[in-house]
DNA sequence: GTCCATGTTCTTTA
DNA sequence: CTAAAGAACATGGA
């Protein structure tokens, strides 16, 4: 479910529910969800007061008053919901942490549910971590120029290096279709073929997409929900995600679709064409 | 039964 | 050795 649009309005629904609220209990009811394997994460969050939620990529990155910090991924099918006590527990809900009572007598919880387990928890402790110097810069703040100089690096087609987690952080299947849409550049083409206007442009498409996205809270295909349950309604405004086959919005011609890197690719033959 | 799904990581291939 | 392609992970819906 979760690109940088929909993750964004996880953490911004989140921040106004948790910031400041101390952590009652801790129900994990899957071990297997944390990482490091075998981590007492109950025992690290009972007591502790919640400081700061951010995003960095896809991740939710908590810290806590006592300067440790973990984070989140929701995988394909994580949900992270704040509700009510007396909410009834869904199916494949993973960790329950009771944050206490707010306005509501029966207090709040949060909720971590994920039926496909590609999500998880991981631990990151108070060193100050190295750990996303793996992952690529945030696609709202990059530059084209540097931009161009990852590109550069691979001769991937565009779709697959703008996957890639390391090149940027934050897109995935749907905002990749659509910013290339927006750009007009074709799915194959070579990454360190693009020239410098295609990339000053696809750099553009790319924020425009990623704002257009979060000002309608996300796209909901599925599962996705932000941390009140509300769905998203960026999925009615895509333009070539999930279309093959319908005219596209610009110039009518059907979207077609193939697969790379495993993934379903949508784009429009006629407003994509260079490669 | 089949195929497909918003993601990541490990393995295999070139 | 590296880069890129492919498979695997787990569950549910069409």
């Amino acid at each position: 479910m979760p690109e940088l649009p929909e993750v964004q309005t996880v953490v911004a629904t989140l921040r106004p529910r948790l910031i400041g609220r101390k952590i009652r209990s801790v129900t994990l009811s899957r071990q297997d969800i944390v990482t490091p394997a075998g981590h007492d994460l109950v025992t690290c969050l009972t007591g502790r007061t919640i400081r700061d939620i951010a995003r960095r990529g896809k991740r939710i990155v908590f810290t806590l008053d006592d300067a440790n910090r973990f984070y989140i991924h929701l995988g394909m099918t994580g949900q992270l919901t704040v509700v009510d006590a007396t909410t009834a527990v869904a199916p494949h809900t993973h960790l329950e942490i009771d944050v206490g009572a707010f306005d509501a007598e029966a207090g709040s919880r949060l909720r971590f549910r994920d039926p496909r387990r590609f999500g998880g928890i991981w631990w990151l402790g108070n060193e100050d971590g190295e750990d996303d110097h793996k992952m690529g810069p945030e696609p709202l703040t990059l530059r084209a120029s540097q931009l161009a100089a990852r590109l550069a690096k691979t001769t991937r087609a565009i779709k697959n290096a703008l996957m890639d987690q390391r090149v940027v952080a934050g897109l995935g299947n749907i905002y990749v279709d659509e910013s290339l849409f927006a750009a007009g550049i074709h799915p194959l083409s070579p990454a360190n073929e693009l020239s410098i206007d295609q990339i000053a442009r696809l750099n553009r498409a790319i924020k425009t997409t990623l704002r257009r996205a979060l000002r309608h809270r996300g796209s909901t295909l599925r599962d996705y929900m932000d941390a009140d349950g509300a769905a998203g309604g960026f999925q009615k405004l895509h333009r070539v995600y999930d279309r093959a086959g319908e005219k596209c919005r610009t110039c009518k011609t059907p979207i077609d679709r193939i697969v790379l890197g495993g993934r379903s690719t949508h784009f429009c033959p006629k407003c994509q064409r260079t490669h």
